[in-house]
DNA sequence: GCCGTTTTCGGCCCGACTGTTTTCAGTCG
């Protein structure tokens, strides 16, 4: 959140969407977004390297390299601050609602004077857009309702956005000689998909020098309220920070208080109340507070209330309690339970990083196992052959022989057609290790047409995997809609794994989908899809939506050995080898 | 603006969908 990298991403990226509306040309806009998304994901900062060593990113050339060097010794980028100064602020917020871009963003400004959402509400209120050449009344209504889906989603930011701020401002709390502990509470540390604001808590003998030191933090902006036990600030990012202070001697109850959630709290205090005790943030207490059964760690309370401490991505009131106090609760997976990841690309399509960055990757992160699946040719825009699918396949044969300890899967991501057919012939599809299919289009089908063209993907004897399956975007597009019983129970029949998709913009299947999935014998993969390197972090993401879903170690496929592993993949090899001696040999003679 | 077993110039992400048109522009993945 606070690398160099990220500020010099956001500053190319405002400036492509700045060009774009000013009406820029086109490849010369998408030089930068592309520039943009690499110095993202580029592994080493930005900082650390000079103008000639930046241009060895990916799409970032002398020009883009002198604007980055611009950025970091000044502070700012003269072209950015001109284009500034011709585009009104305001217009660029409305990019972000899906459908309008930034020709009718511009046509709205010049024609109407629109310059911002609100504007823009008003307009559509008056029926005003309908007059522009191109606009009609189903124009205007398609961005009526995509306003307000938009802002419904926007008021909360993603799991990782708010993850990555949260981790940097805790370590920065840490630094405070006044804290003694420090942590992220509420949604966050239940690892909600969506955020609405960092809870953190502090426990200090001296609430007010932390309240004091807040202020001085990097990545504080601005304290709105600062009392004696709580503050409210906001980032430099403009992302809303709740802090508490509590002694250390209630750690553990205020940490279970402000991680919720609500629900699960409302249940632990009945529980506590039908004891003649009373929970708070300030501990496990008698009525009269005259006694203290139990604040310094989450552990002692839970024990009190005999139950076993309940991780807090299981902390809804969804049966967590009751199973906590029979001792039923499930051994959830772990980060350190999965042995590889089985969706990954590469630039031989849109990825940043090479195959061989990649593998290097894998190898560092202690994989035993790296399933490589670059896009198929139905994904046009990646212009995807069978000659490169083939080259690729040699490259990561030679690779694997120089990184003993780790296999080297060769796949593909395949695009899964509205009739449920798919990439490749049959011939070429067996030469694969590994195969995710995932919808990539036509995302609004008819229920009943959907879910007959997941089963069929799903029963392709050569598919292995479902990739995000729902193909939802948080925030930006919902869930393909189909009948997710009669899909659940096929993927379990056929042994197709379903994909629990790690981006966080993603996170596919999410918790509730994935128990009912496992409950009706689905087995997971839980994969990153990454496009870079640093991608495959998110992996933390997946295994916290897996743990949302009550998932256990033995139920996903990337948690196997390797022989266990190569088993379930080949199933539909060894089906279609098994049909093909079928076929030579004929129908068999009576006899 | 980037980039090169097509190249240092001249390409660069193709195809579908939608809503508006009367042959197409804008947006998306």
């Amino acid at each position: 959140m606070l690398r160099a990298n990220d500020e010099v991403a956001a500053a190319l990226g405002e400036l492509a969407e700045l060009m774009a509306i000013a009406g820029g040309d086109s490849f010369r806009i998408r030089a930068y977004e592309k520039a943009a998304r690499a110095v993202a994901e580029h592994a080493l900062d930005v900082d650390t390297l000079d103008e000639h060593a930046l241009t060895a990113i990916p799409g970032v050339g002398s020009h883009i390299a002198a604007k980055i060097t611009e950025l970091r010794r000044t502070g700012r980028m003269s072209e950015l601050d001109d284009l500034r100064a011709q585009v009104p602020a305001g217009l660029r917020a409305l990019l972000d609602v899906p459908g309008l871009g930034p020709k009718r963003a511009r046509q709205v400004y010049d024609e109407l004077g629109i310059a911002s959402l609100p504007e823009l509400l008003d307009a559509l209120h008056q029926e005003r857009l309908r007059g522009l050449r191109g606009w009609g009344a189903t124009s205007e209504e398609n961005l009526r309702r995509a306003i307000a889906e938009t802002q419904q989603a926007g008021a909360r930011m993603q799991l990782g956005v708010a993850f990555e701020v949260a981790e940097e401002l805790v370590h920065e709390l840490g630094t405070l000689t006044a804290v003694a502990q420090a942590a992220y509470a509420g949604s966050l540390r239940r690892m909600c998909e969506t955020i609405g604001d960092i809870d953190l808590l502090v426990a200090s003998t001296n609430s007010k020098s932390v309240m004091d030191g807040l202020a001085t933090l990097p990545l504080i902006a601005e304290v709105r309220a600062s009392g004696h036990t709580k503050a409210v600030a906001v980032t430099t990012k403009g992302v809303r920070v709740d802090l508490r202070v509590v002694v250390p001697e209630v750690w553990g109850a205020a940490l279970a208080y402000f991680t919720g959630s609500k629900a699960h709290n409302v249940h632990l205090r009945r529980i506590a109340q039908r004891r003649g005790l009373k929970l708070s943030e300030y501990g496990l207490t008698s009525e009269d507070n005259a006694r203290v059964v139990a604040s310094t760690t989450e552990e002692e309370i839970y024990a009190a209330l005999d139950m076993a401490w309940v991780p807090p991505t299981l902390r809804e009131d969804h049966g967590e309690i009751e199973a906590a106090a029979e001792g039923t609760l499930p051994r959830l997976i772990e980060l350190k339970d999965l042995h590889g990841d089985l969706h990954t690309h590469t630039t031989l399509t849109d990825g940043l990083a090479s195959l061989e960055e990649m593998v290097q990757a894998a190898k560092a992160r202690g994989y035993r196992y790296l399933g490589v699946t670059d896009h198929a040719p139905l994904l046009y825009m990646e212009r995807m052959t069978k000659e490169k699918m083939l080259a690729q396949r040699e490259e990561l044969r030679a690779l694997e022989k120089r990184h003993r300890g780790l296999a080297l899967l060769h796949g593909s991501e395949l695009n899964i057609q509205p009739d449920g057919s798919l990439d490749w012939d049959d011939e070429t599809l067996g030469g694969f290790d590994l195969l995710v299919a995932s919808v990539h289009s036509h995302f609004s089908m008819d229920p009943e047409e959907m879910t007959t063209r997941l089963i069929r993907a799903i029963e392709h004897p050569a598919v292995n995997v479902i990739g995000h399956p729902t193909a939802r975007s948080i925030g930006h597009r919902p869930p393909i809609e189909f009948d997710t019983r009669a899909v659940f129970q096929a993927a379990a029949r056929a042994g197709t794994a379903l994909e629990i998709n790690s981006f966080p913009d993603r996170l596919d299947l999410n918790d509730e989908l994935a128990r009912v999935a496992q409950d009706l014998g689905v087995v997971f993969s839980i994969a990153t899809d990454a496009h870079s390197v640093r991608h495959l972090d998110n992996i933390r993401y997946g295994v916290a939506t897996a743990q949302r879903g009550w998932i256990s170690p033995d139920r996903v496929i990337n948690t196997w050995s390797l022989p266990k592993l190569h088993a379930f993949l080949s199933k539909g090899r060894r089906l279609r080898s098994h049909r093909r001696a079928a076929v030579k040999s004929g129908p068999r003679e009576p006899g």
